[in-house]
DNA sequence: AGCGTATAGTTTGGTATCAAACTAAGTGTT
DNA sequence: AACACTTAGTTTGATACCAAACTATACGCT
């Protein structure tokens, strides 16, 4: 960090000196939207870099933990568990897939399905990425306190449920 | 809504009927990095719609009221405030600039930077984006509940600046 | 059985984003 | 003044995503 000065403020020149002047947000700062906007991308950037030590990819993680929880799930299932289109989830499975961590086969009983199921090379990577998320939630948690934890998940859980 | 069933079942067969599975999210369901991003993406996609009424994206809405609210400010100092990369700016001022809301110069004190103001014309898009936006917000107060309200933006803060 | 409709997954086209390379302008040192 | 270094903004290349069009099954109705 040199010429950086975080989110918070900009040089201006005021009576010949170039002073730091706070960003005016407006009513941005009072506001969930753009506030939860950008804890999301903090914390999914704080956790790309974890992740980046075991080689793996954030959008990796979620997909190989419902797969693993639910075998045999469909793309479909998969997609909408996962919050994602469908087609999204496409190069990711098969990503999943040429590398070993995952197995598809079509399901007996609709041929136009796969069933998804991890791999014992899959439940290693699995096991590495499950230990680094943890480190990164331990250190969420630390932000968040842990008294109001439960109350603050409660309420993503509401926001992703039901506004419309 | 017909055949989806939102993220919380999937069909399974279970003695010859087809019956709902919950599916289960494992560790992912008591994690905020998973929520938080299932709450982001749901209430971005709900603001998403909204704008589309009067014909702008959301991304353009952050943009527009840091500029008003910062006349003069450089892109740097804006993609800063606004938690994007800087290339990320160039496209949107781009089309921001063409359409008429935003007037761009070069700083007389710097003539790399450039100095961005609002037009009238951009101020009375950015009056309908924030009626647009602060509909939203109410919508967002709701689900939330009022008592909560202040408390979950902290927290939201405190993640976006505390966070490594 | 045959026809129309619905569904699972892929393909295609477009947008938003970042990171790194680049250009042009500013700053500092000698 | 010459040189290296920094900084503002753009360009380029890559990734992740969505939405709509597409292919192939599957289902439902007659």
């Amino acid at each position: 960090m040199h010429g950086t000065n975080g989110t918070g403020s900009r040089r201006r020149f005021r009576n010949g000196e170039s002073v730091a002047v706070p960003v005016n947000f407006g009513p941005l700062a009072h506001w969930v939207g753009f506030n939860l906007r950008m804890a999301q991308e903090a914390a999914f950037e704080a956790f790309s870099r974890r992740s980046q030590d075991i080689g793996e990819s954030p959008g990796r993680f979620a997909t190989l933990t419902l797969i693993a929880r639910n075998p045999g799930i469909s793309q479909t299932e998969l997609s909408q568990a996962n919050g994602r289109d469908k087609s999204s989830l496409t190069p990711v499975v098969e990503d999943l897939v040429r590398r070993g961590l995952v197995e598809r086969k079509r399901m007996d009983s609709d041929r136009r399905a796969y069933s998804l199921n991890v791999t014992p090379a899959g439940k290693k990577v699995l096991t590495m990425m499950t230990r680094c998320a943890r480190r990164h939630e331990r250190n969420l948690d630390h932000v968040i306190g842990e008294r109001d934890r439960k109350r603050f998940i409660q309420i993503l859980k509401r926001i992703a449920a039901e506004i419309e």
